[in-house]
DNA sequence: GTCTATAATAGGATAGAC
DNA sequence: GTCTATCCTATTATAGAC
């Protein structure tokens, strides 16, 4: 075989839903060499980083299809609370109406997070930085839509939470319900 | 020996310490031989059911603790602000201001958690009943109250994560200050 | 109650054939 | 690019002495 078993954007997927599961140590190569019907040397000749590598790109993915699904939309030029909308739109989706972990928590966990703290970070500032912007276009002063734009990132990471814990989503719907009117409104 | 080396408490603290950082799966015998000074025979003596047991263990404590220092403050009778003011205190020891993560949040992760799911949702909800208890004595009406219990563990399980991420409890200790209010008001 | 020693298994990672 | 086979280490867990 020369072609690919499984291509890049399918490995992404597999890997994507193992790591947003169960963490870094928790996510093994068996399981992945499982979920992707690769051999682990194969995942290797893919990912010569190995473990690290593999989460590495995940992260970097994910936060691509963050940028694209949610957070481009928030700074579109145009109304305020349609691109809030819009934006919490692609967030629902990102995390599967609440059914999917945040990969940025799972992975922030442990020791093993060091190599990859800072890509988490980024990320993290990064959504800070748009829900910010949109409430300032709200016409909200700047330390407000600062304090806005952290409880926004709180209350999504906090519903993600429980509802893991309650298998249940539904706290995470009302959220980004609520959420496009406690972000932009007085 | 007869006399334990560690005693039962200061071992709890030890695994604690290290659930809460490492989640079940990080968290290796090894680690918690090297950190209690205990063999890990010596271990296997004192939790025959091993690392599971281990943590069930904790988990155990860990409620026994949030129950006496935050849910009961909380049902204290007296002022509604008064009893909110207690035990959001005893909310920001029990989290070391933020520099702890939530030991609920950390075992829920990955299947292991299968066996301690039940725990956790159990002490989960103990906090969303003395919230809403809290948010009726002060006045609000049954739906509300529950929503704003909601709310409270929401923030306070993503201020956590946030923390983690951002390496700097600010946010949690912000949310400390504001919480009072959010669950009482009006 | 703790220890040393050891078993049994699973983990990440690599070599080299095809 | 994928495979089989293998290495080495770490992991959970147990046996039996003190």
């Amino acid at each position: 075989m020369r072609r690919p078993k499984i291509d890049d954007d399918a490995l992404f997927e597999k890997l994507l839903v193992l790591f947003r599961r169960n963490g870094f140590v928790g996510t093994r190569l068996s399981d992945i060499a499982r979920e992707t019907g690769l051999q682990k040397a194969s995942l290797y000749h893919r990912f010569p980083g190995g473990k690290v590598e593999m989460a590495r790109v995940v992260l970097e993915r994910a936060f691509g299809e963050l940028e694209a699904t949610v957070l481009a939309p928030l700074r579109e030029p145009g109304e305020v609370l349609t691109r809030a909308r819009r934006g919490l739109r692609g967030l629902e989706a990102f995390y599967h109406g609440g059914q999917a972990a945040c990969l940025f928590e799972t992975l922030s966990l442990g020791e093993d997070a060091g190599e990859l703290r800072a890509l988490i970070q980024r990320a993290v500032q990064a959504c800070l930085d748009a829900f910010t912007a949109l409430a300032k276009d709200a016409g909200l002063p700047s330390a407000t839509a600062k304090r806005r734009a952290a409880d926004a990132i709180v209350q999504i990471q906090g519903a993600l939470v429980l509802a893991r814990i309650q298998e249940s989503p539904q706290v995470f719907r009302r959220l980004i319900r609520d959420l496009p009117d406690r972000l932009t409104k007085a």
